[in-house]
DNA sequence: AGCACGCCGACT
DNA sequence: GTCGGCGTGCTC
């Protein structure tokens, strides 16, 4: 008899086994609902066999009305389970986050015009009359509010025939775009990567992409036309844009909508549930064929999809690093190669593991090396510290000062770059030299003057700031170490007192509204100094910002990660690409007390492609990613004796394996985070050791407490 | 993930 | 004597 293998949305082990009732048309891939244990769950049927059952089995409930997930999706979920070392249900869990997305959409009742008029007319009804005419098909409610009256004039005019009621989906289609509209005109070097672009297009299958072009030359619209390409050569093709979290702004909807004619149909986590829902259901059913997402639109089950671009490619925000940890570039490559489709990593900065895959001809590399028209990359300038060290108390250096007093005296902007939020990233107690933790953490509370708090910005804890030390009761004894951006803009404002000075971070940027309210003021001109953490970094464009100030260039540095150099590159790359942008040259002034290091050196001689190489044999001599493969093992416990316990446990249980090495455990440097006691291994092994299995089967023979957790990070990014 | 079962402390 | 804490194991 047929038994339908039923995947369910969660940390099983396997999918389980089902009938399949008389007359119910399952196939694999369909979305179904099932018993398990005390409840119905939904599921995705994983296989159909022939078998006879050697237990009692339970019976497949229901059968959605929605088209199966695709053989290539089921397996990209298996590879992504069996290579980050999760569960197949977790990873299915991610395909499936919308509620009600299964189900058909909610209607609601709308009334239309029917051109019968009624003799008994009255000035209500003509009210509602004319609202039904301006507005077009709407519910009663709305067309009672817009005409004034109450609900019960709309029923009376059905009733006599004027108004017809019809049911209408509540999640409409999105409007489909157009690929035939022409884009903007490209140059000489975009026209030839458009074209190479183009014609894998017309070919069809996997095929992976390093589009590497420097900021502001139009990559763009380079991947615009292989999106037409695609829409217009197949009438089914589904595209996906992933982009970083924070670019997911109404700008990129905007060049969507300019280029196709039609917004794309976004995904990323502060949708409402409606719209999560309208946009899962359009993508399953195939009629959204431009998905813009953030990491978690990678596992959306496309009908038909034919391209991915991976926009900012580099971006650490496609690293996930909780619940299924997982590289969202990375699984980006293996979902394309799955589906047969293309894929198109683009960045100004790509990682390094990216431009060795494009050396090797893993990936074809198209470069865009010129900004059309006038526009110039700054120049770089190291500002050596430890000679041009800023006056007691201050952090910005001489050359740095007199550099801001200069460009505000030419009536031309200024942004000073530090990543640090707040006025002070330490508070320590002058009486008994109490450095002020977060509770239950071991992380540093940020002095915040703006609001006059203190901030733990690992856990988001908060309190007033108290006037005396809490541990040994010294009155006005507290004092902030170290600089924040509302320091630097303090120093500014002594520095240039008849200047407009602003502070940009996500402190003073709540939600899209006041962005957009610096962001235009700064476009504008009224700003004159703009005081900004990371979030200045990303895609503004300011026309008359001359001068870019990098405050602590060594900040990044530090911490001893295996990508630290790299990050620090690509931000501050990315930062003083804001200066310069139009027809004024620009200038970055890079504050650093290690100007030897190859980081900084890069960063000045513009030299990307000389620092990637540096970086590139240093990870080769030593088999780090991507010459080699690593692995981190992260466990926590409730308190620090089962802490110690585990980790004794786990080293010991640790399997041997041909050229693998783990180190640890050691103590996570934030090791107390949200009450937990957080411990940690890092492993090590050569590229052709199959380090999934190997982590797989250490975390597989642990027996744990139940109050104990081990994950495994497959290439771990953040070293915290 | 939920949920039930089960074994040890303070209570109508 | 019971109510309920959460540690352990199961769901086709």
């Amino acid at each position: 008899m047929p038994v339908a293998r039923i995947l369910f949305p969660m940390p099983l082990p396997e999918p389980f086994d089902y009938l399949i009732p008389e007359g119910m048309d399952v196939e694999p891939g369909s979305y179904v609902r099932a018993p398990l244990g005390k409840y119905e769950r939904t599921g995705v049927v994983w296989a159909v066999k022939q078998a006879v059952p050697d237990r009692e089995l339970k019976t497949i409930e229901h059968h959605f009305d929605v088209p199966p997930m695709t053989s290539s999706m089921r397996r990209f979920v298996e590879f992504c389970a069996r290579y980050n070392v999760a569960g197949p249900g977790q990873v299915l869990a991610m395909a499936l986050r919308a509620r009600g997305g299964l189900s058909p959409s909610p209607t609601q009742t709308i009334y239309e015009v029917t051109g019968h008029r009624t003799n008994r007319m009255t000035p209500a009804r003509e009210k509602v009359l004319t609202a039904a005419t301006e507005l077009g098909p709407n519910s009663a409610a709305e067309l009672a509010r817009a005409a004034g009256v109450s609900s019960s004039v709309v029923k009376g005019l059905v009733e006599a025939g004027s108004l017809a009621a019809d049911n209408r989906a509540t999640d409409l289609p999105y409007p489909a775009p157009d690929p035939s509209r022409s884009g903007h005109a490209l140059t000489t070097e975009q026209g030839a990567a458009a074209e190479t672009l183009r014609a894998a297009m017309k070919k069809g299958g996997y095929a992976p992409f390093l589009l590497d072009g420097i900021t502001g030359s139009g990559k763009t619209e380079v991947y615009f036309e292989a999106i037409a390409e695609i829409l217009a050569n197949d009438p089914t093709a589904q595209v996906l844009v992933l982009l970083p979290e924070i670019a997911l702004t109404q700008a990129v909807f905007e060049r969507f909508e300019e280029r196709f004619g039609a917004g794309p149909a976004p995904w990323h986590s502060s949708l409402s549930d409606q719209q999560r829902r309208r946009t899962w259901r359009e993508v399953a059913n195939g009629r959204a064929r431009i998905v813009t997402g953030a990491r978690s639109a990678l596992f959306l089950p496309f009908a038909n999809l034919k391209l991915i671009i991976v926009d900012e490619e580099h971006d650490s925000s496609f690293k996930q690093e909780d619940g299924v940890r997982y590289h969202a570039r990375d699984m980006s490559v293996m979902r394309a190669k799955l589906e047969e489709a293309a894929v198109i990593l683009a960045s100004a900065t790509p990682a390094l593991e990216t431009v060795v895959n494009a050396e090797s001809g893993r990936y074809q590399r198209l470069k865009l090396s010129a900004r059309p028209g006038a526009a110039r990359l700054p120049d770089m300038h190291l500002v050596d510290l430890r000679s041009n060290t800023p006056e007691q108390g201050n952090w910005l250096s001489p050359i740095l000062s007199k550099g801001l007093v200069a460009t505000h005296a030419a009536g031309e902007q200024s942004l000073l770059f530090l990543n640090r939020r707040g006025y002070a990233p330490l508070v320590i107690c002058k009486a008994c030299g109490e450095r002020l933790k977060s509770p239950g953490t071991e992380s540093w509370l940020t002095e915040h003057r703006y609001s006059n708090r203190l901030v733990c910005h690992l856990t988001g804890w908060s309190m007033p700031k108290p006037d005396k030390c809490p541990l040994c009761g010294a009155k006005d004894s507290l004092m902030g170490v170290g600089p924040g951006v509302e320091r630097v803009a303090e120093e500014v404002r002594v520095l240039l007192p008849d200047a407009t000075v602003e502070i940009f971070s996500s402190d003073t940027a709540m939600g899209g509204e006041a962005t957009r309210g610096i962001v235009e003021r700064m476009a504008g001109g009224e700003i004159d100094v703009l005081v900004g953490t990371q979030i200045v970094a990303k895609g503004h464009n300011f026309p008359n910002l001359t001068l870019v100030g990098v405050v602590d260039a060594d900040s990044g540095l530090q911490g001893g990660d295996l990508r630290a150099g790299e990050r620090t590159y690509q931000l501050l790359s990315q930062v003083a690409g804001r200066a310069g942008r139009a027809e004024r040259p620009g200038r970055a002034l890079i504050q650093t007390y290690q100007p030897d290091n190859p980081a900084m050196q890069a960063l000045a001689a513009g030299d990307r492609d000389g620092f990637l190489k540096i970086e590139r044999d240093v990870r080769e001599e030593l088999t780090l990613p991507p010459f080699g493969r690593m692995a981190a093992l992260v466990m926590s416990a409730p308190d620090a004796g089962m802490a110690k316990d585990i980790g004794l446990l786990a080293g010991k249980a640790a399997p041997h394996g041909e050229g693998v090495t783990v180190y640890g455990p050691a103590p996570a440097p934030i090791s107390i985070l949200r009450g937990r006691h957080r411990l940690r291994f890092l492993v090590t092994a050569p590229r052709d050791v199959d380090l999934s299995a190997y982590m797989a089967a250490w975390v597989g023979s642990l027996k744990l407490p139940s109050a104990a957790r081990a994950a495994v990070d497959i290439d771990p990014y953040s070293f915290l």
